[in-house]
RNA sequence: GCGCUCUUAGCUCAGUUGGUAGAGCAGCGCUUUUACACAGCGAAGGUCGGGGGUUCGAAUCCCUCAGGGCGCACCA
């Protein structure tokens, strides 16, 4: 036997594996085959009619550029557990969408639009400022689709979502309408986030904290006020109302109830001294200047002792009282012209260099201000009457308590509970354009809110818009249709698992929740997957001004995307950080390429198989070793072990079938026993057609060339899965 | 400060419920009349971070120490 020049041999395979030449192609004969769509499956007898269904929604990309090696880590694992489940005969939904990200991209088209041209949102105003960003968002959203499609997702695109279409801006608005009736949003005149740079509220988890140098200040603010206060932000002082010390505090409980005036750097200013229990003793001089409305803390202090609430700082960061040496000033401005003020009156007692956490904006690296402003909130501690008197705290935490959602890994449930406890208040609503404008109009003293604008003349709509995790919120239910009572809602919600990051566990996940739960009264997914981060070889996080970002496509274009895949997958254990190196990209192709050449192996020797061939016991055996490796490698699957089930696959195909068997069989192959060869032929046919079945949702598109190169005229894709024989 | 997590072969990491350790890559030796050099065969390499405990038995459970990573946080 010399099977280099069989004439049964497909040209195809006589040369190496070609990733590129192959998966565009293979990707287009699954798209048009429809059978993303899982009621095409019923259709054509593929899938059971009454077949469980296993729906995931696809976390929607942010249409602000192009998909990264997250993404991809993100779109390999749910396609591996989509096509898993369309093959063992579930009834499986992959919904794709994108998100239209308010505020990462009006700023990201702001910022472009400033450095090409030089002008800011105002001078184009909203309506051109918004026809530009949804330009771009078109074309991120399409280039996202086509990095998707590369990467060999097989999402259902017939159910393709935006979270900022039609479907998905009523849902915003029916559930809007709704927590507003419920009492559950409301707007109040409260302290938020205030971003200077990006002129817009944040809520409390897009804030990050840097950590920085600063200075504490120790002075009094006169010379007759008995009471030394410690401070980084001496420019706030200005804003004070009163001094708090803990009750138990022996050294100042006798000016305890007493008032000062004083006039701290040319303004006058009204101190009431007050106990508050969440005073520490030991910080600093154990005493602390309340500026209500410049500091969460204090601002709650004041609500506890009726404190009046004096804005002295603006949206621009910049003062509003003092004379000439304040008025208008940049905070840091101010703080220096206090701080010299308090020198020169003999005021200041300390100043020491210290370490202090700065709150910033995620997106725009601003500042945060604290201010008091008029904004939507979402209460998450009332009670809620429909949904038994829990509040939307509760209605988050009870699912993941009581297992209705399980995460993967299950120490996240930790996090997730310490999140929950220390949650307040939502702040929705946004200062910027691009996004669901809040749906609540004004006349006069009226106010509406809706679904529709109001009826007759004379409304105004509120300007702002809505924090983009509102509409993200509704994703698990809005993808399929709701508000309207749909089929997909009935079929496939709540959907099965919901694969993402843990990074946006707070922002989205938990959001999600609490939209579903309120609105729905059911829990959005059963199982929450979280993934690690992808890091390069050196274990750096991939960024693009690190230069060490991988793009998927140039990956897929090198390797091929079952090389990405693999790499991305095996040994990477839920929920941890992974390295990923091109080494190991190519160590995947090899095994690409490995598969490639066992068939063109198989495929010769077993040419000439006799259609009667049976196993013999000794084949028989082997053949039964592989079947209980499957089971394990299923078993993990339904576990979600992908990077168990991965590392089985790899190792059984590439050790136990490739080194020992393919090379036990040559002598055997050539034996005079026409039952000892036909055998062997028959064990080789069968294995290397179930192990790449078992491989494809792994590796489809080189499974898939295969399965077509051994003859099959049925798609891999939807061949099922060897166990459910 | 509170909480979570990690520390396993030179490097990167697996290790489902406790049963005395595995892979990939790198490296070493050999192999080029071979399905595949994008390969094969072989050898080598770890007191599973330190210490203590529970157990017949611990990489795995508990305590503690050391060092990384992450999350949360109103230390003014």
């Amino acid at each position: 036997m010399n099977p280099t020049d069989s004439g049964t041999v497909p040209e195809k395979l006589l040369k190496p594996y070609d990733p590129a030449s192959e998966e565009s192609r293979i990707y287009e004969k699954w798209e048009k085959s429809g059978y993303f769509t899982p009621e095409n499956m019923i259709k054509d007898g593929l899938t059971a009619p009454e077949a469980e269904a296993f729906t995931i929604v696809l976390p929607p990309p942010n249409v602000t550029g192009h998909l990264h090696m997250g993404h991809a880590m993100m779109l390999t694992v749910q396609d591996i557990m989509i096509r898993y489940k369309r093959m063992a005969g579930f009834r499986t939904l992959w919904l794709p969408g994108t998100d239209h990200a308010a505020i990462a991209t009006q700023s990201k088209v702001e910022k472009e639009i400033q450095k090409s041209e030089g002008k800011s949102r105002h001078d184009l105003g909203r309506e051109e400022l918004l026809k530009r960003v949804e330009a771009f968002a078109q074309a991120s959203h399409d280039t996202i689709v086509n990095q998707t499609k590369v990467m060999g997702a097989s999402c259902d695109w017939t159910r393709e979502a935006f979270t900022l279409d039609e479907v998905r801006t009523k849902a915003v608005r029916t559930v809007f309408k709704s927590m507003y009736e419920d009492g559950l949003i409301y707007r109040g005149n409260r302290i938020v986030n205030w971003d200077p740079k990006g002129q817009t509220t944040i809520s409390d988890d897009e804030i990050v904290h840097e950590s920085r140098k600063a200075t504490m200040y120790t002075f009094t603010y006169s010379k007759d006020f008995p009471i030394a206060i410690s401070t980084t932000r001496p420019e706030t002082k200005v804003g004070d109302v009163a001094v708090a010390v803990h009750p138990d505090d022996t050294r100042y409980s006798e000016f305890v109830g007493k008032e000062y005036d004083a006039v701290f750097c040319g303004v006058p200013i009204h101190i009431k001294v007050i106990a508050d229990k969440e005073v520490e003793k030991d910080f600093g001089t154990g005493a602390l200047g309340v500026t209500p409305a410049h500091s969460m803390t204090d601002w709650e202090m004041a609500d506890r002792h009726d404190l009046p609430r004096v804005q002295v700082i603006n949206e621009y960061a910049k003062m509003m009282v003092g004379g000439e040496n304040l008025m208008g000033k940049k905070v840091t401005d101010a703080r220096e012209a206090i701080v010299a003020w308090l020198r020169e009156e003999g005021l200041m007692q300390k100043e020491e260099a210290i370490d202090q956490n700065v709150s910033t904006a995620e997106r725009t690296g601003g500042i945060i201000e604290p201010l008091p402003k008029l904004q939507w909130f979402i209460d998450v501690n009332k009670p809620i009457a429909e949904r038994g008197g829990k509040t939307l705290k509760e209605l988050m935490r009870e699912p993941v308590a009581n297992s209705d959602i399980s995460i993967i890994p299950d120490y996240f449930n930790k996090t997730y509970f310490h999140w929950i406890d220390n949650l307040r208040d939502w702040c929705i609503s946004r200062q910027i354009w691009y996004g669901h404008r809040i749906p609540v109009w004004y006349k006069g003293e009226e106010i509406y809110t809706g679904v529709e604008a109001p009826e007759g003349n004379g409304w105004v709509q509120d300007e702002d818009t809505l924090d983009t995790w509102f509409s993200s919120g509704l994703w698990s239910f809005s993808t399929l249709g709701w508000p309207e009572q749909t089929e997909d809602l009935k079929i496939y919600h709540p959907t099965t698992v919901l694969e993402t990051g843990p990074d946006i566990l707070f922002f989205w996940v938990a959001r999600m929740i609490l939209m579903t739960q309120y609105a729905l009264g059911t829990v959005p997914f059963k199982t929450i997957y979280l993934h690690g981060l992808v890091r390069d070889g050196k274990g750096q996080k991939m960024s693009k001004s690190l230069g060490n970002a991988m793009d998927p496509l140039d990956i897929a274009a090198k390797y091929g995307a079952d090389a990405g895949r693999m790499a991305l997958i095996m040994g990477t254990a839920p929920g941890t950080d992974s390295r990923i190196s091109e080494d190991k990209i190519k160590g995947q192709k090899h095994f690409a390429n490995k598969l490639w050449n066992i068939t063109r192996f198989i495929l010769t020797a077993t040419a000439d198989m006799p259609h009667d061939a049976v196993l013999s016991e000794e084949d028989t055996i082997i053949y039964e070793a592989w079947r209980t490796e499957l089971a394990g490698i299923t078993a993990d699957l339904d576990s979600y072990r992908l990077h168990i089930a991965s590392d089985r696959l790899y190792q059984y195909i590439w050790k136990t079938l490739a080194d020992d068997i393919l090379e036990s069989s040559k002598p055997l192959l050539a034996s005079d026993d026409a039952l000892v060869k036909a055998s062997r032929q028959k064990l080789l046919t069968v294995l290397l057609k179930e192990t790449i079945t078992a491989l494809h949702p792994f590796m489809p598109f080189v499974t898939e060339s295969l399965s077509e190169l051994l003859g099959e005229e049925k798609l891999l894709m939807v061949t099922p899965w060897p166990t459910s024989r």
